[in-house]
This record gives C-alpha cells, sequence and structure tokens, in this order.
DNA sequence: ACTATCTCTACTTTGTCAGTAGAGATACAA
DNA sequence: TTGTATCTCTACTGACAAAGTAGAGATAGT
C-alpha cells in the first residue's frame, strides 16, 4: 500500500476543514495550514466536492466547508474519492480475480487484505482525525511497539 | 492497495514451486503453467533469487527452486523482494511522516494500516498457498460475506 | 562441440504521479 | 455596475513506474 500524496493530502485537508468548524475555508487557508500546493490542493477540492463530500461558494467570502458531519466522512470515503478502490489486484476487484493451479487459494488471501485495509479506513473518520481520539480497535492495534518498527 | 501484475506473478511462480516439490522447474514450465509471459517471469525470478528466497541452475538439466522450506516464506517476503516495503506515505515508512496541526494523528492511522497489512501478509506463507491451508486469522476474517463484496 | 537453459542489460510503450498555468465563472462589496 | 476575490475547469508538463520485449552472453549437462 503506498499511500500517495494526493490521498494524504485529502485527509489533511479534510480535517483542517472539520477543525475550522462552521463557515466556509479559503483554499489558501488550507494550503498553507497543511502545506500543501495551492494548485494540487484546488484539484483535489475538486474531486472531494464532485463526490459530494465537500461544498465550496466563490467571491469574496467564499471558500469549502464539509458537506457532512466530519464524524459522518469515514476517511475510505476521502479515499475512494480521490483515488478510487481500496484495493485492487492488476486492476480488478480482489474477489473477481481466478487462479488456477497452485495459486489457487491466492484469491482469499486478496480479499483479507482489503478487508483488514477497511477495518481501519472504514472504522476511522475525519472527526476522530481532527479532535485526536481514534476508534479503540486502532489503539489497541498501535499500542504494540511492533507496529512502530520497519523491519 | 494495488497489486501490481508483478507482485501476483511473484506469489503464483513461488507457489509454483513450493507445489512441485524437490527438482528444479524451467522457467518455461513455469510460465506455461501460471500463464506470465516467459521474459517478465524470469526478470522476476532473477530479482526473487538476488533476494536469496530462489536459487538456479542453468543447462539442460537446469530451472529454478526455493532456496527455503516454503512454509518459511512469507507472502510479505515475495512482496518486499520484487516491490519494496509493504506501506510507505509519499515514498517514506509511515512511522517517519510528521503532521502539523488538524491532521496531528493521521501518522498513527496509516501506522495501523501497515500493521494490519501485516497481519495478513507475514503470517501466510507460500506453503499455505500451496496447499490450501490458509492460517486461521485469515480464513476468519474472509468468512464474513462483507469481506466479499465491492461496495 | 552442441544445446538448453538461466543471466544480464537495455529498450519500448503506456500510464500514473505530482504539480503548474491560465482563462473563465460567480459571489459579494462599493 | 464595476471591481475583486475566490472557486472552476481544461490542459499541459516532466519524471517516474508498470508491464513487457529483445537479444547477446554465460554455463551446465550430453
Amino acid at each position: 500500500m503506498r499511500v500517495s500524496a494526493k490521498v494524504d493530502y485529502a485527509v489533511r485537508a479534510a480535517a483542517e476543514l472539520a477543525s475550522a468548524g462552521e463557515g466556509p475555508i479559503k483554499g489558501e487557508a488550507l494550503s498553507k495550514a497543511q502545506s500543501i500546493p495551492l494548485k494540487f490542493l484546488e484539484n483535489i477540492l475538486g474531486e472531494l466536492k464532485h463526490a459530494g463530500l465537500v461544498r465550496s461558494q466563490r467571491g469574496t467570502e467564499g471558500g469549502y466547508w464539509l458537506a457532512r458531519p466530519a464524524d459522518e466522512i469515514k476517511i475510505a470515503d476521502v479515499i475512494r474519492a480521490v483515488e478510487g478502490p481500496l484495493a485492487s489486484v492488476r486492476g480488478e476487484p480482489p474477489e473477481t480475480v481466478k487462479y488456477q493451479g497452485a495459486a489457487e487459494p491466492l484469491g482469499k488471501l486478496w480479499v483479507a487484505v482489503r478487508a483488514n485495509l477497511r477495518a481501519v479506513l472504514e472504522e476511522t473518520t475525519i472527526a476522530d482525525i481532527a479532535n485526536g481520539t481514534l476508534p479503540a480497535v486502532i489503539e489497541e492495534i498501535t499500542s504494540d511497539p511492533q507496529a512502530w518498527t520497519t523491519h
């Protein structure tokens, strides 16, 4: 799993919007708060808007805001909005790939990989990030020092 | 997580070697058994060899075989051999990225993602694939019908 | 010596990543 | 209604990776 700059930026921008509360936030303010190139950020916000996660207004009093309460926007939603499906095998959904011979059980493995990704990304919301209170599952997983090693 | 053709091929080739048992298996036989383009497969086997997972011999009686017992080769080993680290955030290891402001807890999330990937890929071996007997953890994860849906 | 196989370097083609550029639309203010 | 600040949309670029292809060279066995 490589978390791209785009996904990283998208989640950070959403968290910033969540923590800012109600009113519209200007692109430039987000750009500065999270050190994201403005034009690149605008592209990303456009995709989030198109996916219905963000709303916006132009003009002097314009800016961006979350379309839904932050605790109803999962990290998985943000990733899907800017990058498509969470997991794929050679471009196909994991459950559709067929294997022959000795590799036959491999499909099940990729399905398990996706399920474990979801266990993290579908449980955590933008509000969790903004508040710093991650779900108990995540705290448990990351409480193992092994999780923090590169090995 | 996008599973690339290269990773997919590498795991399948390794499983095929595992199920074939002792003697050297020719590249062309592997290529046909798993429908992998021969020259591409040779590149991949070269990387597996360089990583010490596979050994080989040239000549008429030549071929490839696993350097270690199949139950001592984890899927994670194969992935690392051909693609590098299991998880990264903008090219860096998850535990090294620093966030500011509202995004601060994000690092922990990426660490949890990697930990959950490892939970699958470090527990399953090439032997598990070849025998069709996946670890109990994997069976449990994939027993939930939800794991098989695209949603 | 011959042949089959692995080995190594290089090349191609296509697509994605990360970002940049600039003209156009629109909301608000004076 | 003119101006200005902001979002919006399309297009472009340069670097890199993904997926394969090509062919000459090394070596093990017959």
